[in-house]
DNA sequence: CTAAAATCCTGGTGGC
DNA sequence: TGCCACCAGGATTTTA
């Protein structure tokens, strides 16, 4: 469940640690989180420093020196540790990079779901995604352009990756509450009104997972205490902050999806 | 085109 | 207490 906010605080939590290390080799213990060549990414990125570590959508990537990238997406359930060598490994870690300060970046990920990249191209990665929904240069006007020729339900927009990068099911419903926007609403009805309310409110949304740390769901813990925020998300049953009314949970998208059938039209 | 379902995965949970 | 069915979901792929 790692989202925008939450990809984005491990990628602030790991700058320090690792800008500037060179990796010195990889582990693989599960090859099928790896989805570029293992040859190439054991051959490749030994000897390779760390320039930047940067997000887009809800992937990690690092800049490294030789120009190659080497991307991390958490998916549902994924963590990176850095840790001594000597350290014993938790079970569920899936790859681990060794550095050249004896310590390792661990990828730990009890569900397996998280994917591990290197390529000379980030186009190869990231090169479909939407756009990066907090940037200033991503304006009211460049939201409303992505609604032409749209359509189908909110929700299954708002976590489509190719229309915006980085909003997933907890941010969506937030958003969607947020907006006062029912997630089943086509898309092609939606007025300006609600178009700019939906811009700001994904911000808003996104803006407070990041000053919260992000969720911790699901015995996944990083720290984060935004979970202590949702309005809606898991919410179900619960009164509505707003008018008190009670939480519904349908499924949209083959997504849980948590709304208030009276604040949100 | 949209939409739904299946796929990958395992830890946690609820029922009996 | 133990067993088991089932659910969670990001992204991709398949089917309708």
């Amino acid at each position: 469940m790692p989202e925008l906010p939450e990809v984005e605080t491990v990628v602030r939590g790991l700058r320090g640690p690792l800008v500037g290390r060179t990796f010195t080799g990889v582990t693989i213990t599960w090859p099928n989180s790896i989805r570029t060549s293992i040859l190439e990414l054991q051959s490749r990125l030994p000897g390779q420093r760390i320039e930047k570590i940067t997000r887009r959508g809800k992937y990690l990537q690092f800049h490294l020196s030789e120009g190659d990238m080497l991307f991390l997406h958490l998916k549902m359930t994924g963590d990176l540790l850095v840790e001594p060598e000597d350290e014993p490994l938790n079970p569920h870690v899936r790859t681990i990079f060794d550095l050249d300060n004896g310590h390792q970046l661990r990828f730990k990920d009890p569900r397996k779901f998280g994917r591990v990249y290197l390529v000379d191209n980030a186009d190869k990665v990231v090169g479909k995604l939407g756009p990066e929904p907090l940037p200033d240069d991503f304006t009211l006007d460049d939201f409303k352009v992505l609604f032409r020729r749209r359509s189908g339900r909110l929700k299954p927009l708002l976590l489509n990756q190719e229309f915006i990068a980085g909003v997933g099911n907890i941010y969506a419903d937030e958003s969607s509450f947020i907006a006062k926007i029912d997630p089943r609403r086509t898309v092609d009805t939606l007025i300006d009104a609600e178009l700019e309310r939906l811009y700001y409110a994904i911000r808003q949304a996104l803006n407070a997972g990041i000053t919260h740390k992000g969720a911790s769901l699901d015995a996944v813990y990083r720290g984060g205490e935004f979970q202590n925020h949702f309005q809606v998300y898991g919410r179900t049953g619960e009164p509505c902050l707003n008018c008190g009314a009670t939480i519904q949970r349908i499924v949209l998208g083959g997504r849980s999806t948590h709304f208030c059938p009276v604040c949100q039209t």
